[in-house]
DNA sequence: GCTTGACCTGGAGCGCGCTCCAGATCCCAC
DNA sequence: GTGGGATCTGGAGCGCGCTCCAGGTCAAGC
């Protein structure tokens, strides 16, 4: 008797995955996730190269990537092993981005902190209300 | 003769804050911007007030923060000086987002490049063609 | 068998934050 | 005074990424 490969109903791959339902079948609508094994039924059963391939997007999508090029690493993934090295060039790439994206929300950051900063200063010098005597 | 204090025409707000010629109108139709002072002609002069508040939403939308909560703080500091306190609890709950929002990307970045250094073994050990001999 | 809840499909709708457009006016250089 | 670029207004349109809906099917417990 082998070991079973897992599968999982819709609920609870929106549990593990973080997507919300209507989220996995606008993926899988959309062409981001391959069409996704069914139960006799017709009800989709995850497996857990689909959770895997999720975390991969979850990822992505996480730190803005945008759904076009989701696309492109998705279409990359499917045209098989000799296109590892244009995946490994996409991701670098994105990578690159999100550092320079953290790197302006940095900058930012420090500058609400100078307001802030202000503010407090402001706060200090005007008291609510002198107490009396 | 006194200072006189500088105006500038949208062109040059547009180049100095960043914002689009558009995205300065429409802030200032949805009232994130007070109405601004306007030439004889009815063309519109930006002050260096102007500019600072420009910077203060820059800074506010640059690090996510929604026009409605942008609005709200326009709003404390339309009513005046005892809304500091306010605006400073607003500002304070705002970096917290922002603290918050920079550790999900730190984490999710890290899990990116986990990908990537897959990527690179998997490169490695499938090169592209073995040298002949 | 029946109920109840999870799941199905195709397609419409939406929230956000702009962005674009038409048609008019202004202003400056020549 | 004329041409051309900058600016004006009100309103429509859009791109993105979901999210919701109606109307139906499936599955598990009683």
């Amino acid at each position: 008797m082998g070991v079973m490969t897992e599968t999982y109903s819709p609920a609870q791959t929106v549990e593990m995955s973080g997507f919300s339902l209507d989220t996995l079948r606008y993926y899988e609508r959309i062409g981001l996730i391959e069409p996704v094994r069914r139960a006799a039924g017709g009800h989709r059963r995850y497996s857990d190269d689909d959770l895997g391939w999720l975390d991969m997007l979850r990822c992505l999508r996480g730190t803005g990537m945008p759904i076009a090029q989701m696309h492109t690493f998705a279409e990359l993934v499917r045209d098989g092993d000799d296109t590892i090295a244009d995946r490994l060039a996409l991701l670098e790439e994105h990578d690159a981005n999100v550092e320079t994206e953290m790197a302006r929300l940095i900058e930012l950051q420090r500058k609400v902190r100078e307001k802030i900063a202000y503010y407090r200063g402001a706060l200090d010098e005007q008291p609510v209300e002198c107490v009396r005597d």
